[in-house]
DNA sequence: GAGTTTGAAACT
DNA sequence: CAGTTTCAAACTC
């Protein structure tokens, strides 16, 4: 249905003017929707018709093509678009785009809206330009209207009118104004990493924001207006919801605060509850992510509105708030460090990064960070929606052996996917060997249809792909109902259950000098193991697996974890990670090994691999450690979502962690304005106290919360444990 | 590749 | 909260 509709929208006239909004705005502009076809074309083939095939398959389909726009955008010195709006046109797809440059795509692409569809008030520019884009926009588009969720008729009909309009006022005026302000109404676009916007928009809050750019000739106008676009938003909200469930692995979605909350609302019913509906798929994750935020932090940013750099909390959160607001001061020269997404898997949600300060590493706590990538900070981010494709080709690469799984993962998933050996099994085997079996690993489920956390790919928050071997599976895009639900359901039980089970500082990273802190004591596992006949020297314990040494919440019996045994009764403490440094330090040659690689990883998910990466560096971590711990954490960093409550646990640990191991920490905690952090993490976030009580691992988390949850200083000490995100420093308090 | 071991997750 | 069962990964042969 929609592909025709849209087709004919370039033809002018047809159905779509008949949709009610096209005809609002049409009433509303002095300016008639001429150039519309030039829209219309790019729309149609590419877009509207093939939806579900764009949307059915997230790993492939929209991979391909992101990746051809990548390639093709990806290079900036290509004036193919560029001309006049060339530059913009390639950021969208671009992800190595500067912020600015994003910017300015935006304000573009809703030029190329305007001109294409109608133009409404935007009428102001003069359309001929966008017809150039209006190539680009089909692929953008694309993903908006695809969604077989969306009702074609009104979502993309309307939206091609509609959204364009409000947005491209919006969007222009932004741009306009100042592109130098920072200000960005564009913010409220969404966007895809690729290309792909517009899929989201919250009409209200664009035109809320945007009155200035939305005249109405009465008010009555103004309210039909909204009318209109409400109804045009709810299968639109739908859409996006879907379309976030299917996005390809590698996709990011930006969305703005206030789309995204609204998205939520709207979506509630897709979306896990406090989940938001942005996804954030990084090249760690091949597979979409589920992004579960507090609601309540993103709250603020509502609130916020416009400028709220501070309160970004959500990982989403941050992302728009990159966008609207670092994004925008970004240069294209740039300072990558900008925009750091602190831990682009993890909780992003719970970071706040606004400040440029900033450094991923303090964010990256060891979840997602750690992943391969420099992709830690924001930069990183960035430049992973620009290069995605080429970062992880060359971080795997140099792994040698990864580079299959890199390269297919880094641009289209679906080269991994279609890289298909013979038995599930195998693949996995062989991913796991290449090194880079943190890059994607296979669940291998047969009873538990990878609805519990057994299945990593569950706990991950990834649904499970071809490559899986699991019988029964319900972990799939197609069942995104179940899976939320279900995660919901384990989240209730246990808030802590989708976050990282590894928390790493990566802190160490940042501060060359100090191996100590690299060394994998500086992280540990969020809820410690209960081994008593591996001695934590085998993979059964997720300590050791996870590259961590125990610690005195673990429970383990005769533990000889190679990064650090727990001491019984040595405080955990700075001290204690000191203790279990030195031990990793005199650790066997084994140890020695193992150790290596972890530090490698660490170094990556320094900050300073926010930093224009290089091949070195990408390809250092990349080395596959011995322990899939990477690998894990790369996932459920960005699982983790839920609660975030990993975060907080190290918040609350962390404390106790600054006071002590002050010098490690300490830079990060300067850095950190206490603006930006989140509410959350501000306040006495009841999410993590709630998560503290409710988790059943309470045993462990518990005991440094409580602790510090009763110091007065908590606030503080959040603020320093966020940033440097060490879980178990805070115990050393005691 | 099949079977065993292990410990987390889930259940009672 | 503790004990038991279930489950799937890790490991061994």
């Amino acid at each position: 249905m929609d592909t025709p509709e849209r087709s004919q929208i370039g033809t002018p006239i047809s159905k779509f003017e008949d949709s009610p909004v096209f005809n609002y705005i049409n009433s509303l502009s002095p300016i008639k929707p001429v150039k519309s076809i030039h829209i219309t074309q790019t729309f149609n083939p590419l877009n509207f018709s093939s939806l579900p095939s764009v949307f059915t398959s997230p790993h492939v389909n929209s991979h391909k093509e992101s990746r051809l726009k990548r390639h093709n955008c990806s290079d900036p010195s290509k004036p193919e678009f560029s001309s006049e709006n060339g530059n913009k046109v390639c950021t969208n797809e671009g992800i190595g785009v500067d912020a600015t440059q994003l910017y300015d795509k935006s304000a573009e692409l809703q030029d190329n809206f305007d001109s294409g569809v109608s133009d409404g008030e935007a009428s102001v520019e003069p359309s001929s330009e966008h017809s150039k884009f209006a190539i680009e926009l089909p692929r953008t588009l694309k993903y908006d209207c695809g969604s077989p969720v969306c009702d074609p008729t009104p979502c993309c009909g309307t939206e091609a009118g509609c959204m364009p309009t409000s947005l491209v006022q919006c969007g222009q005026e932004a741009s306009a104004k100042g592109s130098s302000e920072g200000e960005v109404h564009l913010s409220e676009m969404c966007r895809t990493d690729q290309t792909k916007e517009g899929l989201e928009c919250d009409w209200e809050s664009l035109i809320s924001d945007c009155p200035d750019i939305l005249i109405f000739n009465s008010p009555n106008d103004s309210e039909a207006f909204k009318g209109l676009i409400q109804k045009s938003v709810e299968p639109l909200t739908r859409f996006c919801s879907s379309l976030m469930s299917q996005l390809p692995r590698n996709e990011l979605m930006i969305m703005s605060s206030n789309a995204s909350e609204k998205l939520d609302n709207e979506v509630g019913m897709y979306m896990p509850h406090g989940s938001k509906a942005v996804t954030i798929l990084h090249r760690g994750m091949r597979r979409r992510c589920l992004d579960f935020e507090m609601v309540g932090a993103r709250r603020k940013n509502l609130g916020d509105g416009s400028n709220s750099s501070s309160s970004m909390l959500s990982q989403s959160d941050e992302n728009i708030a990159c966008h609207d607001k670092q994004l925008v001061p970004f240069k294209p020269g740039g300072d990558s460090s900008r925009c750091i997404l602190p831990g682009i898997g993890l909780h992003l949600n719970a970071l706040a990064t606004t400040s440029k300060d900033y450094k991923i590493q303090s964010y990256l706590p060891g979840s997602t960070a750690s992943l391969h990538s420099p992709s830690n900070s924001q930069e990183p981010f960035l430049q992973s929606l620009a290069t995605a494709s080429s970062e992880r080709e060359t971080d795997h690469g140099e792994n040698g052996a990864a580079p299959v799984e890199d390269v297919s993962q880094a641009s289209a998933y679906q080269v991994s996917d279609d890289f298909n050996q013979n038995s599930p099994k195998k693949k996995r085997r062989r991913l796991e060997h290449a090194g880079e079996s943190d890059a994607c690993k296979r669940c291998n489920c047969k009873k538990s249809k990878c609805l519990k956390l057994y299945c990593e790919c569950f706990a991950a928050g990834v649904y499970c792909i071809e490559p899986c071997s699991c019988q029964d599976c319900f972990n799939k895009p197609i069942h995104e109902d179940t899976v939320l639900a279900t995660r919901k359901q384990i989240e209730s039980r246990n808030p802590l259950a989708f976050a990282p089970k590894v928390i790493r500082n990566s802190d160490s990273v940042t501060e060359i000098g100090d191996e100590s802190s690299k060394t994998p004591a500086s992280a540990r596992h969020k809820r410690g193991c209960n081994c008593k006949k591996s001695n934590c020297l085998k993979k059964y314990c997720e300590c050791y697996q996870g590259g961590v040494g125990c610690s005195i919440g673990c429970r383990c019996e005769g533990c000889k974890n190679a990064f650090g045994r727990k001491d019984g009764s040595a405080p955990i403490g700075t001290e204690a990670e000191l203790e279990e440094e030195t031990e990793a330090c005199e650790n066997s040659a084994v140890d020695k090994v193992l150790q290596k690689p972890e530090i490698q990883n660490n170094e990556e998910q320094n900050p300073a691999c926010a930093l224009p990466m290089t091949p070195l560096r990408i390809s250092r971590p990349m080395v596959p450690l011995p322990f899939s711990s990477n690998v894990k954490l790369s996932r459920a960093s960005f699982i983790t979502v839920g609660s975030s409550s990993g975060l907080y646990t190290s918040q609350k640990l962390g404390k106790p962690s600054i006071l002590r191991s002050v010098p490690k920490f300490e830079k990060h905690f300067q850095t950190v304005p206490e603006d930006e952090m989140p509410e959350i993490l501000r306040g006495n976030c009841t999410p993590s106290t709630g998560v503290k009580s409710s988790s059943p691992n309470s045993k462990r988390v518990s005991p440094p919360q409580s602790d510090f949850g009763a110091s007065p200083s908590r606030r503080s000490g959040r603020k320093l444990i966020l940033q440097s995100i060490p879980s178990f420093p805070s115990l050393t308090q005691h």
